[in-house]
DNA sequence: ATGATTTTTGACATCGTTGTCATATATTGC
DNA sequence: GCAATATATGACAACGATGTCAAAAATCAT
């Protein structure tokens, strides 16, 4: 099975090269004839234009980089799916490329992946979406790239994201509105800028509901299980503990509500639980956690659909690279009346 | 930041750019004065070849397909990132494809990636691996492959593995050496091979040991946690319940204890479980989860260097293209002395 | 029917690298 | 010191597509 190439197709159409290109790109300024011939040829042969050739001659490499923190949590793999399927939607590819910034090579990585592989588009999710020196090397060479769920604006970038306030807000009322008066928070690390965001809301929404805040309930986690079942305990080891304790993200809230199960803390009957994500571990207990849907894989997708879109790749950013999508409360077992 | 190519680091060296050539992929021939010369010139200039050229000029893409049904999963991300790490390594690229054998146009998404891409080589992780239609794709066009836990031999194609059978008919006898006679079995889908295999350890060890397997405690999950907390329940919601359960893989073991604490059965006092895999979910508990690390990583990062090496790619499929990875029994909570 | 205009088409150069092969230079043996 | 050999180097043509631009064909207006 040896390699069919343009023009095996244009010789067996009867046509030039140039004409095929044209078919197969859909430009304008073919005879429907002729391109209907051209493509019977082009399924016959079974031709798939060489991505290389193509990408050299045009200046499209016809790839999307994904850079990401750490690809092997279940946030980056949902990301990841969901940009996937949209690249190949769009006959786009992904090239996935870990960024540890904590190496001292970080740099030379990505400016190799930019420089090498000619990127079209680069997407940058959380949380190095926040990482300036990072966003800056993409600016410099000139490669159009969108955030997903960054802290701040940049002119020159695109971003997607969701109401992190607000739905952290929506939750805290939801929890409110239960009956409960004692709220427990496990923030998450300050490294992820969506952290301070949802903390905000919390805070918001206990404002708005005239409550004060029990600072010795508010402790700062790192996302990971582990630490919400360290928090867990700090929160509700001791007499005075919160009827209700809200996570910043699913594997904390995990980690309470297991930590609960150990102390022989009912839930919800004595405790509610909440996390943030609807990401596999919220289901993975029982009672199933009460949480904030993400839109994770749509975020992606939406990046995907904007580094595409020939007029972001022109014109830096304009308002129609700046999406929020809309979240929901997925309200589950673990949440109860106070 | 316009692009610097090969020719400007051949004048500014005042050499050919094929002699640059040599010197960037470290071919003999070059006079070692003239070899430093070059690689100061290209670190100043900061040049990096444009692997599309390359592509189209030699032979090799340096890209890498990993082939996955369900890019999601846990355990496809372990898989991906030990490919990732290693890819980056050997200056190669990853382009994840995800297969979806349900969706009928699968084929040519396939064939599309081969053709195009040229990719020098193809992963192709469970349980796609087994799938002879899909292997055969990889065959007609002569791209080196490499399977990563496949059920049987094929010719063409390389293949690292773990002992499935050895690691289940491990545990299983660890069970038995705690002292369990009744052990439960929750068998994993028909569709991944690795399922057969482990059912076949954990008979093996019940026969070496002289006990008969109670044929209604075992019953098959399909790997998701839900069906963990189905066939758990199904289990243990009975007078004459095993004393034991031992899950084909964590996510499911971890259904089975979830529904234990539902039902409020003391682990690991009155039940002990066991999963399959070291995944996150096994650590997702309290008790944490007693399983089988699986070197997922590793296999992946094996595969890439089995695929990577020069020797592979000529001659197909010699004794050194057949991996398999040892495994290791981690003890934890979750099982206990009957 | 004729020239003016528009639409289609193809020749050819080009993208940035590497393979091939001929040539230039260095090394060896005697 | 001079062949004979080995080693270094570069000229040039690929690789397989697309961009540019000029030529050819079709359409239109009169």
């Amino acid at each position: 099975m040896s390699t069919v190439t343009i023009k095996d197709v244009a010789a067996r159409a009867g046509v030039s090269p140039k004409t095929v290109s044209r078919v197969i790109n859909g430009e304008d300024h073919v005879r429907p004839e002729i391109r209907e011939a051209v493509q019977r040829v082009v399924a016959e042969l079974n031709y798939r234009p060489n991505a290389f050739a193509r990408s050299l001659s045009s200046s499209r490499s016809y790839l999307l980089g994904l850079f990401i923190d750490d690809p092997v949590s279940g946030y980056a793999a949902d990301v990841q799916h969901g940009a996937l399927l949209r690249c190949r939607e769009r006959s786009y590819h992904l090239v996935v490329e870990p960024v540890e910034l904590n190496r001292p090579d970080w740099k030379d990585h990505v400016r190799a992946s930019i420089a090498s592989l000619r990127l079209d588009g680069a997407i940058i999710a959380p949380p190095i979406c926040d990482a300036a020196e990072l966003i800056d090397l993409f600016r410099e060479s000139d490669v159009p790239h969108v955030l997903i769920a960054p802290s701040g604006e940049s002119p020159d970038s695109g971003a997607v994201r969701m109401d992190d306030r607000g739905a952290a807000r929506e939750m805290t009322a939801y929890l409110i509105g239960l009956g409960h008066r004692h709220i427990g928070l496990v923030q998450g690390p300050l490294s992820h800028s969506a952290s301070a965001r949802r903390e905000e809301g919390f805070r918001a929404a206990m404002a708005e509901a005239g409550i004060a805040v029990d600072e010795d309930a508010v402790l700062r986690g790192d996302f990971s299980f582990r630490s919400g079942l360290e928090r867990g305990e700090a929160l509700l080891d001791r007499t005075d503990r919160p009827s209700a304790v809200f996570a910043c993200n699913d594997d904390m809230a995990l980690g309470v509500l297991i930590t609960a199960m150990k102390l022989g803390i009912a839930v919800p009957q004595s405790l509610s639980v909440a996390g943030f994500d609807d990401s596999a571990s919220s289901r993975a207990a029982w009672p199933q956690i009460t949480t904030i849907r993400q839109p994770k894989a749509e975020m992606a997708a939406a990046a995907v659909d904007i580094l595409v879109d020939p007029s972001f790749r022109k014109k830096s950013a304009g308002p129609q690279s700046r999406l929020m999508l809309p979240h929901a409360l997925v309200v589950r077992g673990s949440t109860g009346a106070a």
